[in-house]
RNA sequence: CGGGGAGUAGCGCAGUCCGGUAGCGCAUUCGCUUUGGGAGCGAAGGGUCGCAGGUUCAAAUCCUGUCUCCCCGACCA
């Protein structure tokens, strides 16, 4: 039985690529850097979208869709935000080609008399169409969300973790005071830790990002930050407190209660097809993709085993009114009655995918009034007796929410387990070349920050706010609504009033 | 943009040094046998060898140019 995926241990990069492939989520496509999002994939995307839609619209936002260019000129108003993506915009320059004997060139007369930016986000589109909608105080707040792909030209790509295309969604609010705008930044990184944790069974860390590594035209930049199992840190999403920075730079303005006229307070938050990403290397192992219940496409696979078309029939007797009896419980269910295929193959292509359980259903089972269960996350098989279609499904159905809350202890313990307090320059570098998360002081300059970098390739994931990373380093971190210890800088010596958590990242 | 690797059947590759009928494995189609952990045998289909020039009686192979992808760094969700 030949293996297709390379193991983890070996090459941990080779595994996660031999992953996407082999659970067939997407491919590379003919452009470099851009992906092909298969069916799979998608499935697992679609329900990420729908859940967190579901939340969004829980906070009172509305889904809205802004255009895919965007004039040059926007993008120079504001300042910081130029500066961040300014070398990483695609350009749409011609409007037409011309047929050249035999293929095709750009029309040298169909040049653009203003360029357009293919959008790496919505911020400056967006806050010109508010300009136009907000007068008064009684048009806020605004809260739009849209789903979307955006391009970035980026150098270095790899499947769902850095595309130069990608989908995502972004959220982009309008408020008419400061303190209400960081109550929306607070309140939309908080639903995306929900869903990362509750739907993604994926643990994670939320915090404030230092300056250096703050959204272009932020004024704070807050993240939840996850911990893959080759010890390095991913940034599954970020919500930005923008001030007044767009306000200001669109021009827009709204009449207060008290008749002043004042700039409007702004936020941004996203996530997007990254999180795939850190699914795949939070849960899966070497058979494969492991997929929580609430993500996963199908959730059981029903396995018949069979001899001939009188031998299939007769289990499917007993297969069908299952998946009947499952699917109306509402579980999402895939009798896999294919003969082109042998078990041993369904089997082996079932882990591949991450189905989370799987019911085969031989002779050998119907004569001793059993079938036999297995569990995608343990690799453990067991055989049950028969029961009624509906009793099957209430307790697959029990064991799919244990599944999704194993998946998040097992994530939670590995972060927790992986994240270590360190005093020391020395004990620092010796300890990031073991990965996961280091809890250090830090004096706060973007100096030390800089040379912790490169002479360690480690950056600050955040100034941790919330999460959970076990007893003493919840204690010393202040996490859940204690306060944190100071102490002084690795580097500098300097004081420091709270740890920061460092990491090797993707 | 720097360093490395690679473009030959849907996928993975050999052949290239030393020019001479385009091959192997997997997949696909058909038949028979199989079916409790990635089935076996037999047959069949599928290629302008990344692209453009050049050398030659003859180019996947030699020469020149060019494009693209992947991996490692600098940049980043």
């Amino acid at each position: 039985m030949a293996n297709r995926i390379t193991p983890q241990s070996e090459d941990y990069s080779q595994w996660y690529l031999d992953v996407v492939k082999e659970a067939r989520l997407a491919d590379h496509s003919p452009v470099r850097g851009s992906m092909v999002i298969r069916p799979n994939g998608f499935a697992i995307w679609e329900r990420m979208r729908d859940r967190l839609d579901e939340m969004f619209k829980e906070t009172g936002h509305q889904n809205a869709y802004f255009p895919l260019f965007i004039p040059k000129s926007f993008l120079s108003k504001e300042a910081q935000h130029v500066e961040g993506f300014a070398k990483e915009c695609a350009v749409v320059t011609h409007s037409r080609l011309k047929a050249v004997d035999g293929g095709v060139e750009v029309d040298p007369d169909s040049r653009l008399e203003e360029e357009l930016i293919v959008r790496p986000t919505s911020e400056t589109i967006i806050w010109d169409a508010y300009r136009s909608w907000i007068q008064s105080y009684r048009d806020l707040p605004i809260l739009i969300n849209q789903w979307a792909n955006v391009v970035r030209w980026e150098m270095r790509t790899r499947l769902f973790l850095r595309t130069m295309e990608f989908l995502w969604q972004e959220g982009h609010t309008a408020h008419a005071t400061k303190e209400e705008a960081v109550d929306e930044t607070t309140q939309m990184l908080e639903v995306y830790r929900t869903f990362a944790e509750e739907t993604m069974a994926m643990p994670v860390i939320t915090g404030v990002k230092t300056a250096s590594e703050r959204f272009a035209g932020a004024e704070d930049t807050y993240c939840i930050e996850a911990l893959m199992q080759d010890g390095k840190a991913l940034q599954a999403g970020t919500s930005h407190f923008l001030g007044q920075n767009f306000a200001k730079a669109f021009d827009v303005k709204f009449q207060s209660q008290s008749g002043e006229l004042e700039y409007v307070w702004a936020t941004s938050w996203g996530v997007s097809t990254r999180l795939i990403g850190g699914l795949i290397m939070t849960h899966s192992d070497n058979q494969g993709l492991v997929v929580p219940p609430k993500l996963a496409p199908v959730q059981i696979a029903i396995v018949p085993i069979f001899r001939g078309d009188e031998e299939l029939a007769q289990i499917l007797t007993t297969a069908k009114p299952l998946a009947e009896a499952l699917k109306k419980a509402g579980l999402r269910v895939f009798l896999d009655d294919r003969d082109q295929y042998k078990p041993g193959f369904k089997f082996a292509e079932h882990e591949a995918q991450g189905v989370p359980l799987r019911i085969a259903i031989g002779p050998r089972d119907l004569a001793n009034g059993q079938v036999e269960l297995a569990r995608r996350d343990t690799l453990e098989k067991q055989t049950i007796p028969i029961q009624a279609p509906e009793d099957f499904a209430r307790s697959l159905s029990d064991l799919l929410d244990q599944i999704q809350h194993d998946l998040l202890q097992k994530a939670r313990l590995r972060m927790q387990q992986n994240s270590r307090i360190v005093d020391t320059y020395e004990e620092f570098k010796t300890e990031i070349e073991k990965g996961g998360f280091l809890l250090a002081h830090w004096d706060g300059t973007p100096e030390t920050e800089a040379r912790i970098k490169e002479e360690t390739k480690a950056t600050i994931r955040c100034i941790p706010m919330g999460g959970d990373l076990g007893g003493t380093l919840n204690q010393e971190l202040g996490l859940n609504g204690g306060i944190p210890n100071s102490g002084a800088c690795i580097l500098s010596g300097k004081p420091s009033s709270q740890r920061v958590i460092f990491a090797r990242a993707y």
